[in-house]
DNA sequence: GGTAGACCTGGACGC
DNA sequence: GCGTCCAGGTCTACC
């Protein structure tokens, strides 16, 4: 007989909606089941892992039931990991501040980013989806788990930081991202990312930028995402995709470059909230094309998602 | 500071 | 079934 976690939300948290909002909730190990509306996923926990299946059986409250039983402390970890990945440390407040920047979203509610449980997740994967289509991102990260990921877990920086590069390359299908992700995970595992530091608000976000650009792998694009993932929205992260939605849905016209400095012009009103305003612009032309994104059936809609291929 | 070319994979396409 | 082309962001060398 497993534990089953009781854990409070902010009252305006809506599992569907704040799973389902960003493109890792289809990445392994993830998985979202449209059938129940419940989020599946093995966390990485003191004893082992423990794969946890969470629904929301009412407002403000969510239900994690988990596959064997957890002591006191392992308990306490799978709380943090869960919140950090339903962002459920952003109040409603932040909500509330993010729709007077921008009322568009609003009577959708819609204010969370799905993230991972850990920020090393987020990062790898966000690795993983620098220059390569989805449907590739989709698989590195499957292979990943079923490679090197414990019981169907994500891997930890210990084992990716022991993995050969030619295991990465012809198993997990990862090419010459490699060795980038192996210099990455000895970064975690050695201690040098001051994952405080990182959080602190105290720390500007410009700062963090440019730290972020250090790291094997990680560009422009890249440090602009996992800014977002921290919980940062003060910038873009601008990609291909980004310069699409700008054309085709923003009717900008001219260079990338052109384009781009439209981009940045377009978000600048929504100040700190500057991502989440484009991206949920980006979600709802997502949504207008194949319907609401906790209804994706993940083999058909949510695994080939750009706007190339809707 | 700006830019060209290499880096890999998987899918689309033509034969 | 095979070869070719293309999409995708980062990194290095070079100007």
């Amino acid at each position: 007989m497993g534990t089953t976690l009781n854990i409070a939300t902010p009252a305006d948290f809506d599992l569907p909606r704040d799973v389902c909002s960003y493109g890792y909730f289809v990445l392994a190990p993830n998985r979202w089941d449209v059938q129940s509306q419940s989020l599946t996923r093995p966390l990485n926990l003191h004893d082992g892992p423990a794969k946890a299946s969470i629904t929301q059986p009412a407002k403000g409250r969510l239900r994690a039931g988990f596959d064997r039983p957890l002591s006191r402390s392992e308990q306490a970890q799978a709380r943090a990991k869960i919140a950090r990945m339903l962002r459920l440390d952003e109040a409603e407040d932040h909500t509330k501040a993010f729709h007077r920047a921008d009322p568009r979203w609003k009577r959708s509610g819609r204010s969370r980013l799905f993230r991972s449980p850990t920020l090393f997740e987020d990062i790898v994967k966000t690795v993983t989806s620098c220059n390569v289509t989805w449907p590739g991102t989709v698989n590195m990260n499957t292979q990943l788990v079923r490679h090197l990921g414990r019981k169907g877990c994500f891997p930890t920086p210990v084992r990716l930081a022991r993995t050969r590069p030619g295991t990465l390359r012809g198993r997990c299908r990862v090419g010459y991202r490699d060795q980038r992700l192996i210099e990455l995970a000895n970064l975690f595992h050695t201690g040098h990312i001051d994952e405080h530091w990182l959080q602190s608000p105290a720390t500007p976000d410009d700062d963090v930028f440019d730290f972020l650009k250090t790291l094997p792998g990680i560009g422009p694009y890249a440090a602009g995402n996992i800014l977002m993932l921290l919980g940062r929205y003060s910038r873009l992260a601008i990609d291909t995709e980004t310069i699409r939605h700008g054309k085709a849905v923003l009717g900008f016209t001219g260079s990338d470059q052109q384009i781009t400095t439209q981009l940045n012009a377009h978000y600048e009103p929504f100040g700190p909230f500057k991502f989440k305003s484009y991206w949920f612009e980006l979600w709802a032309h997502y949504e207008t094309k194949q319907g609401p994104s906790h209804l994706w059936k993940r083999e058909e809609t949510a695994t080939a998602f750009t706007a190339n291929n809707l």
